[in-house]
DNA sequence: GGGCAACAGTTGCATATGCAACAATTGTTA
DNA sequence: TAACAATTGTTGCATATGCAACTGTTGCCC
């Protein structure tokens, strides 16, 4: 049988791996005076989004590790940006927040954000990135599952 | 004005970033009884298809720093797989290739690679998934472009 | 109620990556 | 030809990430 040229050739594991390490650096440069990282962007968003959670549903919900999520917010409180508190109904869990600081910065993710996906879409239509941002959800989900079979609460 | 939701919980850089990452988990614990490690898969199968170029080409299409290519090679060398021979028609350059050790390895990989393939596909058309590696590459492209502006030579 | 399993988070370690500075070679230009 | 710039690769350092082992807490079952 004849396999795909481009699965062959891996491009997509490969373009994947740029897209998201070209962001990541990116947001980093555009972050930087704030001292927000490349990869902690996306905590600060996913706070923004889904305020008042423990770090295991972040953990889940980004696809990131536990104990990157915990080195994130770890990073994000040391600059004042996010709280972490005891949440009294769970001692082992921890309620985090965005501080009034934190809230500041969303805006400047946000923009810098906007940027990076105006240019990156650049040549595509509104409907390709709809579609492309749909296939890259759900290929992300299923390469999850085969990694990490039965280890997961969300399928 | 409304920004778009996807691009605002920034699921496109997030995705990708989830596809990478556990691709090369995959890739790393498919090949790890070789001693390749989720990363160096993609150096393999660029030589494999791209034999007796200089490091600095591998690293402009595989959009890696060539840092990255150059210590990939260098354990890839250390496994007996690849051979570095200074160009002798310009001897800052080495040629690359793949020993006879690596050109076997390069079918467990395209194994691995293929399992990987079809697994994280499961419920696209193949049509989806010709038409979401195009999309990829080209925002690849493009997010290069942003952050390495006027470095590329490829542009 | 006591013991054990599951859960939530942290820490130590290994690793891959990018950037900057460097060395060696080649090309260019005055 | 001599000096300077560009090319090619390497090394040191910083960082983000995953995994495994660990702690503390909660829930469950006998």
């Amino acid at each position: 049988m004849e396999k795909n040229k481009n699965i062959r050739e891996n491009w997509l594991m490969r373009d994947a791996s740029a897209i998201s390490r070209f962001g990541f650096i990116f947001m980093g440069k555009a972050l930087k005076e704030h001292n927000v990282s490349g990869g902690d962007h996306g905590t600060i968003m996913f706070l923004s989004k889904h305020p008042q959670v423990n770090q295991d549903f972040i953990s889940h919900r980004t696809m990131l590790d536990k104990a990157t999520i915990a080195k994130s917010l770890a990073r994000l409180e040391e600059q004042g940006l996010v709280m972490r508190e005891v949440d009294p109904n769970n001692k082992r869990a921890k309620i985090i927040s965005l501080t009034e600081e934190g809230e500041k910065i969303v805006n400047i993710v946000e923009d810098a954000l906007d940027t990076w996906s105006k240019q990156v879409t650049e040549g595509l239509t509104e409907q390709e990135v709809q579609k492309f941002t749909a296939l890259a959800a759900k290929i992300a989900r299923n390469a999850r599952s085969l990694v990490h079979e039965g280890h997961c609460k969300c399928d």
